[in-house]
DNA sequence: TCAAAAGTGTTCCGACTACACCCATGC
DNA sequence: GCATGGGTGTAGTCGGAACACTTTTGA
């Protein structure tokens, strides 16, 4: 949640009432595909980045500035992809709590118990350009393999379900691999992260032939890993 | 806008503030794709149907309450596609003239002149089976053919192209012809409303064929017509 | 019997797959 | 040289497109 100071909690009069954001932010290390999550201090609490609108402030401006803010990250890859407006979800308790924990005055953010509509984004970083920077109210933000996330408050789970869902269908059609991975990459690498997202193999030579079939692809000079073995070449994606 | 009386409008205590949903609601006459537009009595203002969620119902339902009101169709096709939330999108002198042309309390609903975000949703209706009903505020409605569109208030017109995208996206993924036609068709029915919505003529032996390989189309008996010419099958679509 | 439109058989082409083989590299 | 893994040639398969042909209907 966005906050100015730690001991003053986001004011009413400055945000839309009932609209929130969340953000499924994913980062591929190489080997696996994560996401951020928090964790409120003190509360057992796992919950995914999100945040307010402000008034006068657009609602991708918003969603952008809150990515930001957790990752440092500013040219970010940022898709909507539903809004979830259920009567389930909210839940004012964990809320109290979580202001509780936090030493901010209950009565003063008593907006913040009402019912909220979440406008959800899904973003790829790098992950080697990201330190992620745990929020103000001094929860702590960390990445978590998708089949070893905690249990998330609300329906926060759902939410990343159905991110990971529109990121797959998405994968082919918007050349999605490039902000998830180094500018410079090996076939090998490309195929790690589509497998992790797609979750299936796919044939070495079968997806070779398919990426450079696309025509998105650049090649560069081979980069020799020390390997016993011949030097892959690297590539990156051709900017349209 | 969702009215209980003519001449009340909607009470601020009922609804989440901000928060409102506009609806794209298409229709196939057998020759064009249309869709329905409201005209706002005597301010020669143009919009989507739309309304505002209520604070204890989901959104889903308070789409679904909307569009059902104004087409009478009880079970309709309803997909959320985007939600609109750009800082320019109200206006807050349109809306003026709208609630004074209606005889309504300007200070009493000064509310609807604030900043709203905009959940968007796309219906496909059975042109046959719809009377559209204008709205208690005594505006019309009518159905308009994507081509012969009057100029739409606020970003309306944005909202409609994105329908289309998306609709375009989705139509064989989702078998969603079967709800643009009547529940028996036949091929060339088919391959009209095909055409309209992607914009685009197809060869009408590959058409047919694209169309019984996805088995998803059941035969039944033949139409005459009373035409010069073999009769052709009417199908319908599996149900899954 | 003829024109119009629906349905189908046949051929062709291109995309994708599988599998094999060749190449480069460090030990 | 040899094990390892990257790159590519080739043959087979599948699906879709094109086109022509056949079928059915009313005039």
């Amino acid at each position: 949640m966005n906050t100015d100071k730690h001991s003053q909690g986001p004011k009413k009069e400055d945000y839309l009432s009932h609209i929130a954001f969340d953000s499924v932010i994913f980062g591929f290390n190489g080997k696996q595909l994560k996401i951020l999550v928090l964790e409120y201090q003190n509360t057992g609490l796992f919950a995914l980045p999100g945040g307010f609108v402000k008034r006068n402030e657009s609602l991708k401006d918003a969603v952008t500035k809150g990515v930001m803010e957790r990752t440092g990250i500013e040219d970010l890859y940022l898709e909507q992809f539903h809004t979830f407006g259920n009567l389930d979800r909210f839940d004012s308790k964990a809320m109290e709590r979580i202001l509780e924990m936090n030493g901010l005055d209950i009565k003063a953010h008593e907006w913040l118990l009402d019912r909220f509509i979440s406008i959800a984004y899904y973003a790829l970083i790098n992950f080697e350009e990201v330190n992620p920077i745990p929020d103000p109210l001094a929860d702590s933000i960390e990445w978590y393999s998708l089949d070893e996330l905690p249990p998330l408050m609300m329906d926060h789970e759902e939410i990343v379900q159905k991110a990971l869902e529109t990121l797959r269908e998405n994968l082919d059609k918007k050349l999605l691999g490039m902000n998830l991975l180094p500018t410079k990459f090996t076939m090998k690498e490309l195929q790690n992260a589509y497998e992790k997202i797609m979750g299936e193999t796919f044939k070495r030579t079968a997806f070779q032939r398919r990426m450079l079939a696309t025509k998105n692809l650049v090649r560069h000079e081979k980069l020799f890993t020390g390997g016993a073995h011949r030097a892959p070449y690297l590539y990156s994606f051709k900017i349209k």
